[in-house]
DNA sequence: AATCAATTTAGCAATTTAGCTAAATATAAA
DNA sequence: TTTATATTTAGCTAAATTGCTAAATTGATT
């Protein structure tokens, strides 16, 4: 469940136009690393992305996308996996669940006139 | 329909402490301003709360929460209505909509395996 | 062991942000 | 019209953010 210092990460790491444009990106795919045929890690999804392949899309220098997405990493927005000398990206599903749930909850509890915490904490 | 700075701006807007606490006190409400009773304004809240309401609330200087309600009203997160000499505050609840809409759809376009644009533009 | 490839860390500069106090504005009340 | 109340604007400082390049690290390959 995540608390209220959680979800100001979360917002702040998608308040930026760069970082957004990355997770949008990391969402979007198309850019896919070529994960290893050989030795496949299950839990990687088919359109799994590197630090790489992002900088690639972006006028910007590799280290700063780097800090980028070590940034949302903090957040949990995204996963980055370390397979080989490369690290695959991918969006942390659960996390996008909880937060619009979040917001769901944060819109259906007004309208029913119940007193929302945001956070979930009194 | 939101477009990708608009929700950038309401991402900047909820991803500083002091200002999610603004946001979660509008929401949680408990400090309200009285609202005339002669003159109410029918599109106004009963729990809606004004800046000096707000700004009792928290530590800072009253300037100081001034400018974080319109960073928060520029981002449309929240209204503010002028009503007498006070203005009254309240969450922008079609935009918290929209923001749940926007979780839930890319989390559902996501697990469908259906190529999402975050800011549903191209 | 040496080299290559992918990524991170360190250190720097420019910009933005977030706080403050003091002054200005706008409306209401006396 | 003066005074009081509510809020914003202006101008300042300190701290944080965002970009860069160069150097360090890590793991794979030769």
């Amino acid at each position: 469940m995540l608390g209220m210092d959680d979800k100001i990460k979360i917002f702040k790491a998608l308040g930026n136009e760069t970082r957004f444009k990355i997770f949008k990106s990391i969402f979007t795919g198309g850019y896919a690393c070529s994960v290893d045929d050989a030795q496949p890690k299950d839990d990687l999804i088919a359109q799994a992305t590197c630090v790489s392949s992002i900088a690639e899309q972006f006028d910007f220098a590799l280290p700063t996308i780097s800090r980028h997405l070590k940034e949302m990493r903090d957040a949990k927005i995204i996963t980055m996996t370390k397979s080989k000398n490369k690290i695959y990206i991918e969006p942390n599903i659960e996390i996008m669940k909880e937060i619009a749930e979040c917001f769901t909850t944060l819109v259906g509890d007004y309208e029913k006139g119940v007193v929302y915490q945001f956070d979930n904490t009194k």
